[in-house]
DNA sequence: AAATACTACGAAAACGGTTTCGTGTTGATA
DNA sequence: TATCAACACGAAACCGTTTTCGTAGTATTT
């Protein structure tokens, strides 16, 4: 077992100067050519490799990117997690991954354990409870420290600072405006408790499409489910006491389950009721019929939400202007499927 | 903007050293009651924290650890990462994700970056090109180093090292058998190409059954299917060609699509044709039938990974035993759901 | 021959901590 | 009163780099 080498070993076994090591090893102008020559060969053969740490301490930048996500074994996450992943390691940077579980505590906790220099940056999407609590103290403590953060999908106004999201109360719009469109009159919004930002932008294209298209407001067209444990009896309950014949879900998870409930009762997909999710993950593409969904464009969302982190991370080097934040609104698509008519 | 306060810092402005700072804030019986409360009082409203990369440089430690896997848009990866997540978490460590991409030369590239000091240990589970190419010199390097490795799920012989897995022969056999059980004749089994250690496994397991109860062994009833693009046509081939009235499938993925498949062909399943996949991921769960499946228990995986790595990575500090290592095998189980008759 | 300019290298500080080993000042002991 | 511990603190080394600056030795210029 042999530890890894270090300039100091190097710089003893050749009888030269560290300096003059780790200049030779930068190919510096400063050292003769045989002296360069023989520690690189040296170096090769012992396969010399910087410590990361050394020099993220050295340069006060770790290359690492601290990603905090409120779930990871759910598709949307993952494929923004992908993107970011993507983006970084393109750019030699390292994705140091959390997971909040939905926690306002495990989400401080994280960021204060990487905030203490183990990330250049935070790229996040807050967990469910910080946004019930609409608790952002921690948000404003990184910003105070000077570290940036990007916000994407689950995001908040009282924060200032890059956020990437797609335009949910549009998309929302459009979903029901495909179902009026289909000759729909009785359309159910089935959503989260009010305080998640996107289901809240959903809810408003939602009512505003039926405002717009000249179709009554039912309030009890719109179910409102807990978030975490999905209510079964709620939704059967609902479909046996509301006639409906389209349903917008604001996620695919509520869709599947809530068609999977309709077609047990015998209701024809899409010929009774039409459904319409967000997120088009795989459970959309799989599902029998398919799930007709807007698409999130996850892995474009991660890709962006990283290359404007590592932005600011690499403008932080430069001149100290003053700060502008961008908030970069994706275009979300609907991806139609079987479960309504084309 | 307040970069973070350092002990430094806090040394010149209460005027005493560094070291009286530092100990004071470990509470050393060295220093006075007073010095102590003066120095606490200070670094508490400064917000003081130690730089983590100043204490791992200085220990060697960095508690971190680096986990490598294929593809994260994949329920079973997902749910062994959250598991290793959760695991770590509790126990100090953070975790930097790679994702490979099912590449040998992005596998290095990763494990080479982090190898550096980055990271205490890693967890991971072979790209299928490393499989395919039995090349493992990248993580004999490691070893060698004496970093400690965990290997899950997709293995090889050719690496001492720990490492975790399910029982997949026996799965397989037991999923067979449940066919067989339920009178099915013509058992097909779906797979990937050979090169992966779990399909090899499944297929061992497969052929055990048949052999073992005695149906004859039809090898055209064993389709291959290329791991990375789905093969529509194969697969609509198969069925066309084949009599099979049971397929066992060593993904959810291709045990779902297959099922949309053959019930497209207006074929009933359980009726005609049972299916048994591996994985019991969501889209098991929330498929038409539901598919039953052999559940992998990624959750556990995952947890045993991190605990066999931070174990290692703990004892490594104490005494310098001769290394052993454990390959710790989880027994999977078979959820029933509908694609099988109970 | 003296002044100057390169060349090729080393010493040392710095990044932000921890830890070992002094050491000056007390107060108690012989 | 000389000796010794205990106390409270600081200096310095160390982790592994990078980088600035200084300086011998040689080569060039005047």
């Amino acid at each position: 077992m042999k530890r890894k080498i270090t300039l100091k070993q190097i710089a003893r076994e050749l009888e030269v100067s560290i300096s003059t090591v780790s200049k030779a090893l930068k190919d510096s102008a400063e050292i003769s050519e045989d002296t360069k020559q023989k520690i690189k060969a040296f170096a090769k053969l012992y396969h010399y490799r910087p410590n990361n740490l050394a020099i993220s301490l050295k340069n006060r930048r770790t290359k690492n990117i601290g990603v905090i996500i409120p779930d990871i074994v759910h598709y949307f996450f993952t494929t923004v997690f992908r993107g970011i992943e993507h983006y970084s390691q393109e750019h030699g940077y390292n994705i140091i991954a959390c997971v909040s579980d939905e926690s306002l505590e495990k989400e401080i906790i994280n960021m204060e354990m990487l905030a203490n220099g183990s990330v250049d940056g935070f790229i996040l999407a807050l967990s469910a409870e910080t946004q019930k609590k609409n608790e952002f103290d921690h948000l404003r403590e990184i910003l105070d420290q000077g570290i940036p953060l990007v916000l994407f999908d689950r995001v908040t106004d009282e924060i200032e600072c890059d956020k990437v999201m797609i335009n949910d109360q549009e998309a929302a719009f459009l979903g029901v405006k495909k179902f009026i469109d289909n000759g729909r009159k009785k359309i159910a919004l089935i959503t989260t408790e009010d305080y998640f930002s996107v289901s809240r932008d959903r809810e408003a294209g939602y009512r505003q499409a039926l405002l717009q298209f000249g179709l009554p407001l039912d309030e009890d067209l719109i179910l409102k489910l807990p978030f975490m444990a999905l209510d079964e009896s709620a939704i059967n309950m609902f479909f046996s006491t509301q006639e409906v014949d389209a349903v917008l879900c604001v996620n695919e998870i509520f869709a599947i389950h809530c068609m999977n409930l309709v077609q047990q009762k015998g209701i024809k997909v899409p010929e009774e009721i039409s459904f319409i999710g967000f997120t088009d993950g795989i459970l959309s593409k799989y599902a029998n019929p398919g799930l007709t969904s807007i698409a999130q464009h996850g892995f474009r969302m991660g890709e962006i939400a990283a290359k404007m982190l590592i932005g600011k991370i690499e403008d932080d080097l430069g001149e100290e202007e003053e700060e502008t934040y961008h908030t970069e609104i994706i275009r979300s698509n609907i991806i139609e499927r079987g479960s309504t008519i084309n």
